[in-house]
DNA sequence: TTGATATTTCGACTATTGTCGAATTATCGT
DNA sequence: ACGATAATTCGACAATAGTCGAAATATCAA
């Protein structure tokens, strides 16, 4: 399980709104990645601002990096959006989850729609 | 559904020791509110500090507050949590769930564990 | 090796944040 | 109305964050 400082560094990662642009164009294509100059281009992001904050994002463990060739490409880690989702519920309602039910039945609808 | 500049709100709120401190106070007591004075002295946080704190989660939509006599009791929105992680999982993996199946499985067993 | 492309590092700048003590506002009991 | 208690607002301060351009590093193609 994800700790108190892991979480807090995660969260700092995604509260800004250049983050979580990027973030959130990473989560959208799950496993496929994408080049960093591409990711500077869609977002309209000049690369040494981008080279910034794709570092924050990464060693606050939500995005993982692939060098291939010249390129780097990123993509979201799946797993640790997971884990930050966890560390949110776990000690929900001192355990009582069935206070939290209704998170449970949204998430398990496919596209997380509110009620 | 949430936009994006509310979720950031949301996770700005939180990615702060302090503040994720009195959340997570909060959110374990569930349904139960408590006493600023209370936080303040079981956190060890000074009044004029807690309450910009309190306010800023306040103002990101996590807390719902009620004055009771002299006293301002704090208590989690559940339904923000909901919200905000419904945020991060909405355009996830561009609405093929399956690929992000793992969530869902855990987030369906009681305490949220780590896989 | 040279030139071209992809990305990162560095330095400078402004803006925002977290903390506290002192003063203020709100509410109560008498 | 008065004194006591609960909480907030305000001003000051140091610390951190976000942005950019210029320079540096890494990788490739020829």
């Amino acid at each position: 399980m994800i700790d108190q400082l892991k979480a807090i560094e995660a969260f700092a990662a995604l509260a800004q709104d250049t983050r979580m642009s990027i973030y959130r164009l990473l989560v959208k294509q799950a496993s496929s990645s994408i080049r960093a100059s591409e990711i500077s281009e869609r977002l309209n992001i000049v690369p040494s601002t981008l080279s910034g904050h794709l570092a924050i994002l990464k060693r606050a463990g939500l995005l993982k990096s692939v060098r291939h060739q010249r390129e780097i490409r990123y993509s979201a880690d799946i797993e640790a959006m997971n884990a930050l989702i966890s560390f949110l519920l776990q000690d929900c309602c001192d355990g009582q989850m069935d206070n939290c039910g209704e998170i449970l039945t949204l998430l398990k609808s496919p596209e997380g729609q509110d009620v």
